[in-house]
DNA sequence: AACAGCATTTGATTGAAAGG
DNA sequence: CCTTTCAATCAAATGCTGTT
């Protein structure tokens, strides 16, 4: 490619200046943002269309070739199931502690699935474990989720129904599944209590 | 070679300041 | 108030890369 790491051309004089000052790649939004979206997986557009914004903004966003509007990265941060305060506080500083109290568990889920996860505030988390508490009628929705990589889970309570390709079967307390992730995939709790599981998969995509 | 899936660039539009 | 300017955003076009 003709690409160097310095752009040029009609960028004008707002670019050229951020290029000199030197900010550190881990500083500047658009490489963290294109880390976020690939740690979970994610096309440039498929994250714009969470998001609700198009595929050129990511495109640009990433590459800093804007200066995204707050708005915007409110859009992209939540589509990522980051809150921007937690897109920005990822950036830099060490984990506070080893160690989470219930409460502090991070919820990344929303309606009557909760999702909270281990080890939120790790920046370069490369592993994923969440706590997840499905209410009765709760659903992962129609379209069946599909990503990279792979998952398991242990049920702690109650009973769901497990969707994965072509098998169905509703998994009650004490048994597990472990499949690959690119196989499209859906929870539902289809019974009247709510039902608690503990999952793990990888690479982390939350 | 043709295709699919993705990223990037292009050109137009919008909206928000700045200056008369 | 109107005009100018400039950055952010959009849809569409183009470019890139791996697969069949």
């Amino acid at each position: 490619m003709s690409v160097n790491d310095i752009k040029h051309v009609d960028g004008g004089a707002q670019l050229e200046h951020r290029a000199a000052l030197e900010i550190p790649a881990d500083e500047r939004v658009g490489p963290r943002l294109k880390l976020l979206r690939e740690r979970r997986g994610l096309s440039q557009r498929e994250l714009a269309r969470r998001a609700g914004v198009t595929n050129a903004s990511v495109s640009q966003i990433e590459q800093d070739r804007v200066s995204p509007s707050v708005a915007s990265l409110r859009k992209l941060a939540g589509a990522l199931g980051v809150s921007l305060a937690e897109f920005f506080a990822s950036q830099h500083g060490p984990p506070p502690s080893p160690f989470q109290s219930a409460a502090e568990l991070l919820e990344i889920g929303s309606g009557g699935v909760s999702l909270k996860l281990v080890g939120g505030a790790m920046s370069a988390r490369t592993l994923q474990m969440l706590r997840e508490h499905y209410e009765a009628g709760a659903d992962t929705g129609p379209t069946m989720l599909q990503h990279a990589g792979e998952e398991c889970g242990l049920i702690l309570r109650g009973a769901i129904e497990v969707t994965v390709g072509a098998e169905v079967r509703v998994l009650r307390e004490g048994d597990a599944f472990y499949f690959a992730s690119t196989t499209p995939h859906r929870f539902r709790n289809l019974g009247d209590a709510p039902c608690e599981l503990v999952t793990a998969s990888t690479p982390a995509t939350f």
